[in-house]
DNA sequence: GATATGGTGTTATGAGATAACATCACGCCC
DNA sequence: GGGCGTGATGTTATCTCATAACACCATATC
């Protein structure tokens, strides 16, 4: 997904001590909820930490056995809308990618900033209070989750 | 799509004169703008008119033909990126569904508001402006095209 | 009437996601 | 510790969504 534009860009992937340290405050966290975090699901999630911007499910299935074996479609959707109901990963309806939530607050609704360039993402707090969330009341729509993508040329591209 | 819930429901579609209405004007924008509305292009802006929701790129492939001939798949998606790209449609990518645009202003960026229990739809004019535009400024993001979509439940559909 | 451009028809295939069912691991209650 | 319910996993198969590639046709222009 990334360099796809060919100029350099500067956030590369996180360091394995941040992914480490990453998975282990999310296996805490929800261990102590009373969640379970099997193997393929901390695989996953150390799949997307590791990419650090949106991966396609079918490379997650390609990445996911440490000897190079791919997993089957069912493992990685499942992991997938496990972690996605937890709040660790979203999906990207747009580039029908995942990607793992970089937001610090727990129960979240999230949009991103995307670069159609080099593939990296942003993830901001909801906008959801604003104009749409006006929008939805004037309709009288009771909102349960928004998909909010917004995409673009970032700043590492603009420049370039 | 519609009346997966068991409830009754208000907006039905769109009648036929309304749909030919909609139809001819159409045509006759695009014609001034020296585009060729031609005939898979027209049928399938007909079939979006007619159905007043969000359809299913299949549905509209098995429909297609007047005497329940399917199309094949690249006419119908063909047509449809046309009808995008004029602001004559839009793409629903959370459910991967594809809508007649109901926005009297010819360039714009949408946003919806989805039903998930009768799978109505109502487009909004576009909060780009609001809380995203700000983020994405702040980012240093130039944005090109949004994804905005939020799931709920609709007036008809809180009260049922 | 030659030619460039863009649209269409057709075949085939790639990419994304889930249904269905058997089996396994864990927590709980007695 | 044995039985049971619940939820996770493994596996096979299939379904849905979308596009690549190529031949042919229509229109506009010169």
């Amino acid at each position: 997904m990334s360099e796809t534009c060919g100029h350099h860009h500067a956030d590369g992937p996180p360091g394995a001590a941040d992914v480490a340290q990453a998975m282990q405050a999310a296996d805490r966290r929800l261990t102590a909820e009373g969640e379970r975090m099997t193997p393929p699901r901390l695989r996953v999630l150390e799949l997307l930490l590791a990419a650090g911007e949106p991966v396609k499910a079918y490379d997650l299935i390609a990445r996911f056995g440490e000897d190079g074996q791919p997993a089957k479609p069912p493992t990685v959707y499942r992991a997938l809308e496990f972690l996605e109901r937890k709040g660790l990963a979203h999906r990207i309806a747009s580039i029908s990618a995942y990607v793992a939530c970089t937001s610090g607050s727990i129960d979240h609704a999230a949009a991103f900033l995307i670069c159609d360039c080099c593939g990296a993402t942003t993830e901001v707090s909801a906008p959801v209070a604003g104009d749409l969330g006006r929008a939805a009341e004037a309709a009288g729509y009771v909102i349960a989750r928004t998909t909010i993508e917004a995409h673009g040329r970032c700043p590492a591209c603009r420049a370039a």
